[in-house]
DNA sequence: ACGTGCAAATTGATATACTAGTATGACAAA
DNA sequence: TTTGTCATACTAGTATATCAATTTGCACGT
């Protein structure tokens, strides 16, 4: 277990607080930049699971102090994405396989609240701009461009949650969700699954529009349904990357 | 607003890792300790909404150095118990009313999940685990003990979850509640409320015993629409508590 | 093969110093 | 009086060096 994982050298660069406008901009730390970094590379699988993590080492990959690194770490931690053995080292988790079902059950209990609530109080401007987000998710789907319909899948969710008039749900699911994703980016790319997605969140769209509760409540536990990864064939394929 | 708050000079003792019986007991970090001290003050408002917390000056009062506690205070920000205002200051975060709404249809929503699933898989030694929790706190009610009290309130909605396959999601609900609990320990002792709770238990009790699903759903529904606190006569009594 | 013990490695914590925003109040200008 | 500027002090963010506590692995000896 002493695998690394080169972060290219990226300098990080302290943002000036003072836009070109004067507007006096919200300051970025180093620990939040660092942060943001390893949590995408974590979940998006450029940090593989079980490898180890070093004060040390990233604090001078990254040129700065052992510091801002080790309040990311603490951050990472809290949310499952490294664990921190005291006296021994930090490793990017392993995907907990155990505590998938119960993501999923959150999930679905939450969403089900967004989208009826959504559905009751939608309005004309609120299924336009949904209807927008699944034309942009179309043409992403058709062009094959799987980064970009992700990011408008997620817009979806988080869109319904904001209609809703919970915005804080969606922050909340995407904490939720994280293992989730870490085990889905391991799946093969099925073909033909974005435009099934595309199709479902139509389906949510339509209940929405046409303020049917249940029905809206029904498409979203479909979607959601959908989602779970076959956890006995990733087991086979990527040994060592769950807990 | 330079307002302090004395911490009795409690001096934290790092506890060795060794039991009596000599079993490696999880290190209790010093940044930890300070953390759950620091959470339990926030949360029965012996530290005061909007006072001013100083890094420095809270290490000196621990006897610490200034890491820990800056570990303890970010931690803290996260779940929104201190605000920190870069090169400013950091303060005890101010009850956000408005996020109560959204909080309590959280909670409402993942213990509704719960108590559903519990109602279905409820073997008897469950349903006795309840009711003995129930028994306890019906005691700690006829004795006015309140502090006692809470603590099986908690373990009732604790071990539902438990019950249900999902504990992981009374973790997520404690830290939804937090701000409501604040609020709610602004609100005087009503006489009787103690009573009314347990009896709002049995209801949820009955409704799993019997393994109706819908019942200890509506029953648990009721039991958590009406903790409601009362927001304006809140903001008329204590200003200055709330965001 | 199997413990034993020591050295290396790593996180936890301390102490100190410096930087960069921020609040505050005094003071000058209108 | 009001407004704008400036000096000052304060605070969080970061850096650096160092030590402590503990785990881990490996060499060593039996």
């Amino acid at each position: 277990m002493t695998n690394t994982v080169k972060h290219g050298g990226s300098a990080l660069r302290h943002q000036t607080s003072d836009g070109p406008n004067g507007i006096r901009l919200r300051r970025v730390t180093t620990a939040a930049a660092i942060y943001q970094q390893l949590h995408a590379a974590i979940v998006s699988l450029a940090l593989k699971p079980g490898i180890s993590l070093q004060e040390k080492r990233i604090a001078e990959e990254f040129g700065v102090s052992r510091t801002p690194v080790r309040e990311a770490l603490l951050r990472l931690a809290e949310v499952g994405l490294v664990e921190i053995f005291p006296q021994s080292g930090t490793f990017v988790s392993r995907i907990p396989l155990s505590a998938i079902p119960e993501a999923v059950v959150i999930r679905k209990s939450l969403e089900r609240t967004t989208v009826e609530r959504a559905a009751q109080v939608a309005t004309a401007e609120d299924i336009a701009q949904l209807d927008s987000i699944i034309a942009r998710q179309r043409a992403h789907a058709s062009l094959g461009e799987a980064s970009h319909f992700y990011e408008q899948d997620e817009a979806f969710h988080e869109a319904i949650s904001a209609i809703a008039g919970y915005p804080g749900i969606w922050t909340l699911v995407k904490t939720v969700k994280l293992q989730i994703d870490r085990a889905r980016r391991l799946t093969l790319p099925v073909s033909g699954r974005m435009t099934t997605v595309t199709e479902e969140h139509e389906a949510i769209l339509d209940a929405i529009a046409a303020h049917d509760a249940d029905r809206a409540s029904a498409a979203m536990m479909h979607h959601l349904g959908a989602v779970i990864p076959d956890v006995e064939a990733l087991r086979q394929h990527h040994p060592g990357y769950f807990a």
